[in-house]
DNA sequence: TGAAAATTAATTGTATACAATTTTATTTCT
DNA sequence: AGAAATAAAATTGTATACAATTAATTTTCA
């Protein structure tokens, strides 16, 4: 017997939507009618309506109350709130990590950088950034503490969003693959705390997003 | 003409069951059921589930897919996690006060504590939690990054919810108070570092939650 | 009697219809 | 012609019906 699809028909809309925004197919702005997605999906408006309204938890999506839902817009200055939030949480995340009494596993997070640098190479920058974002949701989720995780990976798909309007080059990309693999040299040596000092430099500078 | 209620009936029932489970009428693990609600409110279940997922979102619900949805339990663990994740992103919007040139407006921050001082002499424990979070919230407003805002806020209704199971006595609140007092006086004097420590101290201190 | 299977009941997931509201287009008036 | 008012169209918000799934109950069999 075959296995099916289980998962409820929100839940996939709600993954095609995300998808359609951050591969920039919609783009910022962007109004989003339930009518419109019901055609293009076939699904009833009920499961889009609740797609689209998680997305607006995530910040994706900007709800109009008895009007229309768009693709988010971010402002310079939210951009900016985000990448301080961001550093912050995940440096406090990191830093407690100091705490934990055995030693790391490391393997998730050398396995995605991997990946990471395999992309790289091949310069698919779509995949690049997503292994990026993967790469530091699989940092914070070292830490033990589900709060950081949940909380960065709602930030994180802005991030993501943001980055569609702020591409890196080239050169920016590298030197953020050889950051990763300072913090995490610095983390099997156990230098927490360095590590932490470092990351805080990567997210926060030059590229920014 | 009389100024009607412009809120969705989402809204308003999300704020509704928001309530209840804050005031302690659903019990943490209490199942639900839409239709039940539906019936409570005079509601249809269309809007009901809308506020049942965003309350979810917020992690007072967790809802079983396909199954019922409950008032979320949170473990000891999610508990210390959440007050770990509370106290860095605090201190971390506190601390980037320094940063911002002009002199900061406490007038909203200290009218919030007036009235946590009035509850606390008064005694009425419900509100005196109520006016706690208020501060705090207050507070991270300061900063001008909504995205700290926003995502305490998230873990503010999670931290009410701790707050239901593990009451703190009188001699506790009266040391928060004191606490609030002290960080403002801090802050009026323009030592945001110093601020930012006594706010960890604060939150991470004592009682806890 | 007690566990497994089958049946029934209850609950969620989705589609659809309609009402309320907002947006767009058209008309009216100066 | 251009702004204000009106009418039409489009879109969201809500109710309701039904399908799919899960939970509870009863029955069956060792």
């Amino acid at each position: 017997m075959k296995k099916m699809d289980k998962r409820s028909l929100a839940d996939q809309v709600y993954d095609h939507i995300k998808e359609s925004i951050l591969s920039g197919v919609l783009k910022p702005g962007e109004k989003i009618p339930e009518e419109k997605i019901a055609e293009d999906t076939g699904v009833s408006r009920t499961p889009i309506r609740e797609a689209i309204r998680r997305l607006s938890e995530f910040g994706l999506v900007e709800v109009q109350p008895r009007s229309w839902a768009a693709v988010a817009q971010l402002s310079e200055k939210q951009l900016a709130d985000l990448v301080e939030a961001r550093v912050n949480i995940e440096v406090a995340a990191l830093r407690s990590l100091a705490n934990i009494p055995g030693k790391m596993t490391l393997t998730a997070l050398e396995k995605v950088q991997k990946r990471l640098e395999k992309a790289a190479e091949k310069k698919i920058w779509g995949q690049v950034f997503s292994e990026d974002s993967n790469w530091h949701l699989e940092l914070i989720k070292l830490s033990g503490n589900n709060i950081y995780f949940e909380l960065l990976e709602r930030l994180d798909a802005r991030v993501q969003l943001a980055r569609l309007q702020k591409c890196k080059n080239e050169k920016v990309i590298q030197k953020d693959v050889a950051y990763h693999r300072s913090i995490m040299k610095l983390m099997a040596e156990g230098k927490i705390a360095k590590a932490a000092d470092l990351l805080g430099q990567h997210i926060s500078g030059a590229g920014s997003i």
